[in-house]
DNA sequence: TGCAGCATGTAAATAGTTACATGATTAT
DNA sequence: ATAATCATGTAACTATTTACATGCTGCA
Protein backbone atom coordinates (compact mmCIF):
# COMPACT_ATOMS: atom_id res chain seq x y z
CA UNK A 1 0.00 0.00 0.00
CA UNK A 2 3.27 2.77 0.17
CA UNK A 3 2.45 3.80 -3.35
CA UNK A 4 -0.76 4.47 -2.66
CA UNK A 5 -0.04 6.81 0.19
CA UNK A 6 2.94 8.16 -2.06
CA UNK A 7 0.57 9.20 -4.83
CA UNK A 8 -2.00 10.57 -2.23
CA UNK A 9 0.73 12.70 -0.75
CA UNK A 10 2.06 13.60 -4.55
CA UNK A 11 -1.47 15.29 -4.89
CA UNK A 12 -1.53 17.21 -2.18
CA UNK A 13 0.34 19.96 -3.45
CA UNK A 14 -2.16 20.05 -5.93
CA UNK A 15 -3.76 18.14 -9.16
CA UNK A 16 -1.76 16.17 -11.58
CA UNK A 17 -2.47 13.87 -14.48
CA UNK A 18 -1.04 10.28 -14.15
CA UNK A 19 1.82 11.01 -16.86
CA UNK A 20 2.38 13.74 -14.75
CA UNK A 21 2.64 11.63 -11.39
CA UNK A 22 4.75 9.39 -13.15
CA UNK A 23 7.01 11.71 -13.95
CA UNK A 24 7.81 12.49 -11.01
CA UNK A 25 8.15 8.65 -9.37
CA UNK A 26 10.80 7.95 -12.13
CA UNK A 27 14.00 7.19 -11.38
CA UNK A 28 15.79 9.89 -9.44
CA UNK A 29 13.23 12.88 -10.11
CA UNK A 30 11.79 12.46 -6.65
CA UNK A 31 14.77 10.99 -4.17
CA UNK A 32 12.52 8.37 -1.47
CA UNK A 33 9.98 7.13 -3.96
CA UNK A 34 9.91 5.03 -7.42
CA UNK A 35 7.52 3.55 -9.74
CA UNK A 36 6.66 2.82 -13.41
CA UNK A 37 3.76 5.03 -14.97
CA UNK A 38 1.62 1.38 -15.21
CA UNK A 39 1.66 1.13 -12.08
CA UNK A 40 0.64 4.82 -11.28
CA UNK A 41 -2.09 3.96 -13.37
CA UNK A 42 -3.46 1.21 -11.63
CA UNK A 43 -3.59 3.04 -8.22
CA UNK A 44 -5.22 5.79 -9.60
CA UNK A 45 -7.95 3.87 -10.65
CA UNK A 46 -8.13 1.94 -7.71
CA UNK A 47 -8.13 5.03 -5.56
CA UNK A 48 -11.26 6.77 -7.94
CA UNK A 49 -13.09 3.45 -7.53
CA UNK A 50 -12.30 3.84 -3.89
CA UNK A 51 -13.46 8.00 -3.46
CA UNK A 52 -9.93 8.79 -2.60
CA UNK A 53 -9.56 10.52 -5.41
CA UNK A 54 -11.58 12.06 -8.67
CA UNK A 55 -10.69 13.34 -11.59
CA UNK A 56 -11.69 15.47 -14.56
CA UNK A 57 -11.83 14.25 -17.79
CA UNK A 58 -10.82 16.96 -20.79
CA UNK A 59 -10.66 15.85 -24.10
CA UNK A 60 -7.80 16.35 -26.53
CA UNK A 61 -7.65 16.44 -30.39
CA UNK A 62 -4.98 13.86 -31.54
CA UNK A 63 -4.17 12.78 -27.65
CA UNK A 64 -5.80 10.62 -25.43
CA UNK A 65 -8.19 12.40 -23.28
CA UNK A 66 -6.19 13.44 -20.24
CA UNK A 67 -7.44 12.54 -16.34
CA UNK A 68 -6.62 15.44 -14.12
CA UNK A 69 -6.82 13.79 -10.50
CA UNK A 70 -7.28 15.65 -7.35
CA UNK A 71 -7.58 14.24 -3.87
CA UNK A 72 -11.33 14.32 -2.50
CA UNK A 73 -12.05 15.25 1.56
CA UNK A 74 -12.17 11.14 2.12
CA UNK A 75 -8.43 10.77 0.25
CA UNK A 76 -7.55 13.71 2.70
CA UNK A 77 -8.54 11.93 5.61
CA UNK A 78 -7.17 8.37 4.83
CA UNK A 79 -4.41 10.44 4.20
CA UNK A 80 -4.20 11.63 7.52
CA UNK A 81 -4.89 8.58 9.47
CA UNK A 82 -1.94 7.31 7.50
CA UNK A 83 -0.11 9.87 8.92
CA UNK A 84 -0.10 9.12 12.12
CA UNK A 85 0.58 5.26 11.66
CA UNK A 86 4.91 4.70 11.97
CA UNK A 87 5.70 3.88 8.85
CA UNK A 88 7.88 0.62 7.93
CA UNK A 89 11.75 0.71 8.13
CA UNK A 90 12.90 -0.55 4.40
CA UNK A 91 15.26 -2.79 3.97
CA UNK A 92 18.23 -1.28 1.55
CA UNK A 93 18.80 -3.67 -1.05
CA UNK A 94 22.03 -2.89 -2.65
CA UNK A 95 23.79 -5.05 -4.82
CA UNK A 96 26.68 -3.26 -4.64
CA UNK A 97 27.42 -3.32 -0.75
CA UNK A 98 27.13 -7.06 -0.72
CA UNK A 99 29.63 -6.79 -4.15
CA UNK A 100 32.09 -5.32 -1.73
CA UNK A 101 31.84 -7.96 0.88
CA UNK A 102 33.75 -10.32 -1.73
CA UNK A 103 35.47 -7.48 -3.49
CA UNK A 104 38.41 -9.37 -3.97
CA UNK A 105 36.35 -11.25 -6.82
CA UNK A 106 36.59 -8.39 -9.19
CA UNK A 107 39.03 -7.21 -10.80
CA UNK A 108 40.14 -4.01 -9.25
CA UNK A 109 39.98 -1.21 -12.22
CA UNK A 110 36.75 -2.32 -13.06
CA UNK A 111 35.24 -1.87 -9.37
CA UNK A 112 37.36 1.35 -9.31
CA UNK A 113 35.32 2.34 -12.21
CA UNK A 114 32.14 1.57 -10.70
CA UNK A 115 32.62 3.40 -7.49
CA UNK A 116 34.06 6.69 -9.75
CA UNK A 117 31.04 6.12 -12.17
CA UNK A 118 28.57 6.04 -8.36
CA UNK A 119 30.73 9.25 -7.05
CA UNK A 120 30.02 10.78 -10.25
CA UNK A 121 25.90 10.12 -10.43
CA UNK A 122 25.74 10.81 -6.70
CA UNK A 123 27.46 13.99 -6.87
CA UNK A 124 24.92 15.46 -9.78
CA UNK A 125 22.00 14.25 -7.72
CA UNK A 126 23.52 16.15 -4.71
CA UNK A 127 24.08 18.96 -6.88
CA UNK A 128 20.47 19.45 -7.82
CA UNK A 129 19.05 18.92 -4.35
CA UNK A 130 21.23 21.26 -2.57
CA UNK A 131 20.36 23.81 -5.79
CA UNK A 132 16.96 23.58 -4.81
CA UNK A 133 17.60 23.89 -0.98
CA UNK A 134 19.39 27.36 -1.61
CA UNK A 135 16.90 28.71 -4.12
CA UNK A 136 13.83 27.57 -2.14
CA UNK A 137 14.33 27.29 1.73
CA UNK A 138 17.61 29.15 2.63
CA UNK A 139 17.82 32.88 3.66
CA UNK A 140 14.81 35.06 3.50
CA UNK A 141 12.63 31.63 2.90
CA UNK A 142 11.97 30.66 6.75
CA UNK A 143 8.18 30.83 6.77
CA UNK A 144 7.41 27.11 9.06
CA UNK A 145 5.34 26.40 5.99
CA UNK A 146 8.35 25.12 3.94
CA UNK A 147 9.90 23.90 6.91
CA UNK A 148 8.95 20.23 6.12
CA UNK A 149 9.62 19.84 2.46
CA UNK A 150 12.87 21.74 3.46
CA UNK A 151 13.58 18.87 6.33
CA UNK A 152 12.70 16.18 3.51
CA UNK A 153 15.17 17.41 1.27
CA UNK A 154 17.72 17.15 3.96
CA UNK A 155 17.21 13.63 3.91
CA UNK A 156 18.34 13.36 0.54
CA UNK A 157 21.64 15.66 1.53
CA UNK A 158 22.80 14.15 3.98
CA UNK A 159 22.29 10.58 2.67
CA UNK A 160 24.27 11.66 -0.48
CA UNK A 161 27.10 12.84 1.63
CA UNK A 162 27.27 9.37 3.55
CA UNK A 163 27.64 7.83 0.15
CA UNK A 164 30.30 10.11 -0.91
CA UNK A 165 32.03 9.70 2.48
CA UNK A 166 32.08 5.37 1.56
CA UNK A 167 32.76 6.12 -1.92
CA UNK A 168 35.73 8.04 -0.72
CA UNK A 169 37.20 5.27 1.15
CA UNK A 170 36.54 2.89 -1.33
CA UNK A 171 38.38 4.60 -3.96
CA UNK A 172 41.65 4.85 -1.45
CA UNK A 173 41.72 1.24 -1.06
CA UNK A 174 40.90 0.58 -4.53
CA UNK A 175 43.54 3.09 -6.03
CA UNK A 176 46.29 1.18 -3.87
CA UNK A 177 45.20 -2.63 -5.49
CA UNK A 178 45.28 -0.74 -8.99
CA UNK A 179 48.97 0.50 -8.64
CA UNK A 180 50.41 -2.26 -7.16
CA UNK A 181 47.88 -4.20 -10.13
CA UNK A 182 50.21 -2.73 -12.74
CA UNK B 1 18.39 -11.76 -10.42
CA UNK B 2 20.13 -9.94 -7.75
CA UNK B 3 18.68 -12.49 -4.87
CA UNK B 4 20.55 -14.91 -7.06
CA UNK B 5 23.84 -12.62 -6.52
CA UNK B 6 23.30 -12.26 -2.76
CA UNK B 7 23.20 -15.73 -2.17
CA UNK B 8 26.36 -17.08 -4.38
CA UNK B 9 28.28 -13.92 -2.32
CA UNK B 10 27.15 -15.82 0.76
CA UNK B 11 27.85 -19.21 0.17
CA UNK B 12 31.16 -17.38 -0.64
CA UNK B 13 32.10 -17.86 3.05
CA UNK B 14 31.56 -21.65 3.34
CA UNK B 15 28.51 -23.86 2.63
CA UNK B 16 24.96 -23.60 4.22
CA UNK B 17 21.58 -24.82 4.49
CA UNK B 18 18.85 -22.68 2.88
CA UNK B 19 17.17 -22.47 6.83
CA UNK B 20 20.82 -20.58 7.98
CA UNK B 21 21.03 -18.42 4.51
CA UNK B 22 17.15 -17.52 5.57
CA UNK B 23 18.30 -16.70 8.61
CA UNK B 24 20.92 -14.19 7.70
CA UNK B 25 19.21 -12.61 5.23
CA UNK B 26 16.24 -11.93 7.68
CA UNK B 27 15.33 -7.53 8.50
CA UNK B 28 18.36 -7.01 9.70
CA UNK B 29 20.77 -9.10 10.19
CA UNK B 30 22.58 -8.26 6.92
CA UNK B 31 22.74 -4.54 6.11
CA UNK B 32 22.25 -4.43 2.35
CA UNK B 33 19.60 -7.52 1.48
CA UNK B 34 16.46 -8.58 2.33
CA UNK B 35 14.44 -11.83 2.01
CA UNK B 36 12.12 -14.63 3.29
CA UNK B 37 12.74 -18.02 3.14
CA UNK B 38 9.92 -19.05 0.56
CA UNK B 39 11.95 -16.86 -1.55
CA UNK B 40 15.64 -18.42 -0.61
CA UNK B 41 14.77 -21.66 -0.88
CA UNK B 42 13.29 -21.58 -4.44
CA UNK B 43 16.10 -19.37 -5.55
CA UNK B 44 18.36 -22.35 -4.01
CA UNK B 45 16.36 -24.78 -6.04
CA UNK B 46 17.07 -23.04 -9.69
CA UNK B 47 20.79 -22.85 -9.12
CA UNK B 48 20.92 -26.47 -7.99
CA UNK B 49 19.02 -27.00 -11.12
CA UNK B 50 21.56 -24.91 -13.18
CA UNK B 51 24.59 -26.40 -11.76
CA UNK B 52 25.73 -23.22 -9.64
CA UNK B 53 25.39 -24.91 -6.31
CA UNK B 54 25.73 -28.07 -5.15
CA UNK B 55 23.94 -29.89 -2.01
CA UNK B 56 24.78 -32.82 0.72
CA UNK B 57 21.59 -34.16 1.80
CA UNK B 58 21.74 -35.10 5.44
CA UNK B 59 19.08 -37.08 6.66
CA UNK B 60 17.97 -36.54 10.65
CA UNK B 61 15.60 -37.82 12.98
CA UNK B 62 12.44 -36.23 13.84
CA UNK B 63 13.28 -32.98 11.64
CA UNK B 64 13.35 -32.99 7.24
CA UNK B 65 16.54 -33.50 6.02
CA UNK B 66 18.84 -30.57 5.81
CA UNK B 67 20.41 -30.08 2.35
CA UNK B 68 24.01 -28.59 2.86
CA UNK B 69 24.84 -26.39 0.05
CA UNK B 70 27.92 -25.00 -1.54
CA UNK B 71 29.35 -23.38 -4.63
CA UNK B 72 30.62 -25.24 -7.58
CA UNK B 73 33.17 -23.96 -9.88
CA UNK B 74 30.14 -23.18 -12.17
CA UNK B 75 28.70 -20.65 -9.79
CA UNK B 76 31.99 -19.14 -8.77
CA UNK B 77 32.69 -18.24 -11.93
CA UNK B 78 29.05 -16.80 -12.65
CA UNK B 79 29.95 -14.84 -10.01
CA UNK B 80 33.00 -13.48 -10.93
CA UNK B 81 31.65 -12.53 -14.06
CA UNK B 82 28.66 -10.87 -12.23
CA UNK B 83 30.85 -8.68 -9.91
CA UNK B 84 33.17 -7.16 -12.68
CA UNK B 85 29.48 -5.56 -14.24
CA UNK B 86 28.28 -2.31 -12.75
CA UNK B 87 25.15 -2.96 -9.76
CA UNK B 88 22.30 -0.88 -10.27
CA UNK B 89 21.44 1.83 -8.13
CA UNK B 90 18.65 1.17 -6.19
CA UNK B 91 15.72 3.41 -5.68
CA UNK B 92 15.69 4.52 -2.26
CA UNK B 93 11.28 3.74 -1.12
CA UNK B 94 11.53 5.21 2.23
CA UNK B 95 7.74 6.45 3.16
CA UNK B 96 8.84 7.63 6.20
CA UNK B 97 10.81 10.49 3.68
CA UNK B 98 7.93 10.80 1.72
CA UNK B 99 5.84 11.48 5.01
CA UNK B 100 8.16 14.51 6.08
CA UNK B 101 7.30 15.97 3.03
CA UNK B 102 3.85 17.13 4.63
CA UNK B 103 4.51 16.84 8.20
CA UNK B 104 2.43 19.09 9.36
CA UNK B 105 -0.73 16.82 8.47
CA UNK B 106 0.74 14.65 11.09
CA UNK B 107 -0.45 15.10 15.23
CA UNK B 108 3.67 16.37 15.83
CA UNK B 109 3.40 14.50 19.25
CA UNK B 110 2.87 11.33 17.37
CA UNK B 111 5.51 12.08 14.32
CA UNK B 112 8.38 12.93 17.45
CA UNK B 113 7.41 9.43 18.80
CA UNK B 114 7.85 7.81 15.22
CA UNK B 115 11.36 9.42 15.14
CA UNK B 116 12.75 8.66 18.28
CA UNK B 117 11.57 4.81 17.90
CA UNK B 118 13.84 5.19 14.34
CA UNK B 119 16.73 6.82 16.09
CA UNK B 120 16.74 4.12 19.00
CA UNK B 121 16.10 1.39 16.56
CA UNK B 122 19.23 2.76 14.38
CA UNK B 123 21.51 3.47 17.36
CA UNK B 124 20.60 -0.29 18.15
CA UNK B 125 22.09 -1.59 14.62
CA UNK B 126 24.67 0.72 14.42
CA UNK B 127 26.37 -0.65 17.65
CA UNK B 128 26.10 -4.31 16.69
CA UNK B 129 28.05 -2.79 13.66
CA UNK B 130 30.63 -0.74 15.55
CA UNK B 131 30.80 -3.85 17.65
CA UNK B 132 31.99 -6.09 15.02
CA UNK B 133 34.25 -3.30 13.33
CA UNK B 134 35.92 -2.94 16.89
CA UNK B 135 36.55 -7.09 17.25
CA UNK B 136 37.01 -7.94 13.35
CA UNK B 137 39.13 -5.50 11.98
CA UNK B 138 40.41 -2.38 14.33
CA UNK B 139 44.63 -2.83 15.10
CA UNK B 140 46.30 -5.66 14.83
CA UNK B 141 43.64 -7.25 12.24
CA UNK B 142 45.11 -5.29 9.37
CA UNK B 143 45.35 -8.24 6.81
CA UNK B 144 44.24 -7.31 3.52
CA UNK B 145 42.37 -10.57 3.13
CA UNK B 146 39.63 -8.66 5.80
CA UNK B 147 39.74 -5.02 3.82
CA UNK B 148 36.72 -5.77 1.70
CA UNK B 149 34.19 -7.33 4.23
CA UNK B 150 35.43 -4.05 6.72
CA UNK B 151 34.90 -1.66 3.71
CA UNK B 152 31.49 -3.53 3.21
CA UNK B 153 30.53 -2.47 6.88
CA UNK B 154 31.59 0.91 6.85
CA UNK B 155 28.49 1.19 4.37
CA UNK B 156 26.31 0.24 7.32
CA UNK B 157 28.06 2.61 9.79
CA UNK B 158 28.31 5.58 7.87
CA UNK B 159 24.66 5.16 6.21
CA UNK B 160 23.37 4.85 10.39
CA UNK B 161 25.12 8.19 11.32
CA UNK B 162 24.14 9.88 8.18
CA UNK B 163 20.25 8.57 9.39
CA UNK B 164 20.99 10.02 12.94
CA UNK B 165 22.21 13.19 11.52
CA UNK B 166 19.00 14.09 10.06
CA UNK B 167 16.57 12.31 12.67
CA UNK B 168 18.54 14.65 15.12
CA UNK B 169 17.62 17.51 12.76
CA UNK B 170 14.09 16.42 12.81
CA UNK B 171 14.02 16.17 16.35
CA UNK B 172 14.72 19.47 16.55
CA UNK B 173 12.35 21.32 14.74
CA UNK B 174 9.53 18.72 16.37
CA UNK B 175 10.26 19.43 19.44
CA UNK B 176 9.70 23.34 19.38
CA UNK B 177 6.41 22.15 17.54
CA UNK B 178 5.20 19.76 20.53
CA UNK B 179 5.90 22.33 22.70
CA UNK B 180 4.10 24.92 21.24
CA UNK B 181 1.43 22.58 20.94
CA UNK B 182 0.81 22.22 24.73
C1' DT C 1 0.82 -25.15 28.35
C1' DG C 2 2.56 -22.59 24.97
C1' DC C 3 6.17 -20.61 22.34
C1' DA C 4 10.80 -20.49 19.99
C1' DG C 5 13.92 -23.00 17.21
C1' DC C 6 15.05 -26.39 13.69
C1' DA C 7 14.10 -27.46 8.59
C1' DT C 8 11.72 -28.09 4.66
C1' DG C 9 8.41 -26.76 1.32
C1' DT C 10 3.72 -25.16 -1.37
C1' DA C 11 0.13 -21.81 -2.58
C1' DA C 12 -1.82 -17.53 -3.03
C1' DA C 13 -1.54 -12.83 -3.13
C1' DT C 14 0.62 -8.34 -3.83
C1' DA C 15 4.14 -5.31 -5.81
C1' DG C 16 6.79 -3.89 -9.46
C1' DT C 17 8.94 -4.01 -14.24
C1' DT C 18 9.07 -4.45 -19.16
C1' DA C 19 7.05 -4.89 -23.50
C1' DC C 20 3.33 -3.81 -26.49
C1' DA C 21 -0.11 -0.55 -28.52
C1' DT C 22 -1.72 3.98 -30.44
C1' DG C 23 -0.91 8.45 -32.68
C1' DA C 24 -0.12 13.36 -33.36
C1' DT C 25 3.52 17.11 -32.54
C1' DT C 26 7.79 19.18 -32.04
C1' DA C 27 12.60 19.42 -31.81
C1' DT C 28 17.39 17.61 -33.61
C1' DA D 1 14.61 10.80 -40.74
C1' DT D 2 14.51 9.91 -35.88
C1' DA D 3 13.75 10.60 -31.30
C1' DA D 4 11.32 12.80 -27.50
C1' DT D 5 7.07 14.52 -25.49
C1' DC D 6 2.34 14.06 -24.54
C1' DA D 7 -1.23 10.61 -22.64
C1' DT D 8 -3.51 6.68 -21.96
C1' DG D 9 -3.79 1.85 -21.13
C1' DT D 10 -3.23 -3.74 -21.34
C1' DA D 11 -0.61 -8.02 -20.87
C1' DA D 12 2.95 -10.75 -19.38
C1' DC D 13 6.43 -11.46 -16.48
C1' DT D 14 9.45 -11.29 -12.32
C1' DA D 15 10.09 -10.34 -7.45
C1' DT D 16 8.55 -10.48 -2.91
C1' DT D 17 5.52 -11.39 1.01
C1' DT D 18 2.25 -13.87 3.80
C1' DA D 19 -0.22 -17.75 5.01
C1' DC D 20 -0.48 -22.62 5.28
C1' DA D 21 1.56 -27.24 6.34
C1' DT D 22 4.36 -30.60 9.07
C1' DG D 23 6.51 -32.26 13.33
C1' DC D 24 9.84 -32.90 16.98
C1' DT D 25 12.68 -30.71 20.92
C1' DG D 26 13.74 -27.78 24.59
C1' DC D 27 12.76 -23.94 27.43
C1' DA D 28 9.91 -20.90 30.62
Amino acid sequence: MSLRYAILVDLCRGEGTGYEIAKRFQEGVGFSWKASHPQIYSELKKMADMGWVEFEKIEQESKPAKKIYRLTDDGLNSLKLWMDTPAEIPPVRDMFIIKMTVGDLATPSKLLREVLERKKFTMEKMAIFQQIEETHYKNDNQDPKYKFPQLSLRAAIITFEAHLKWFDELIEYLETLVKSES
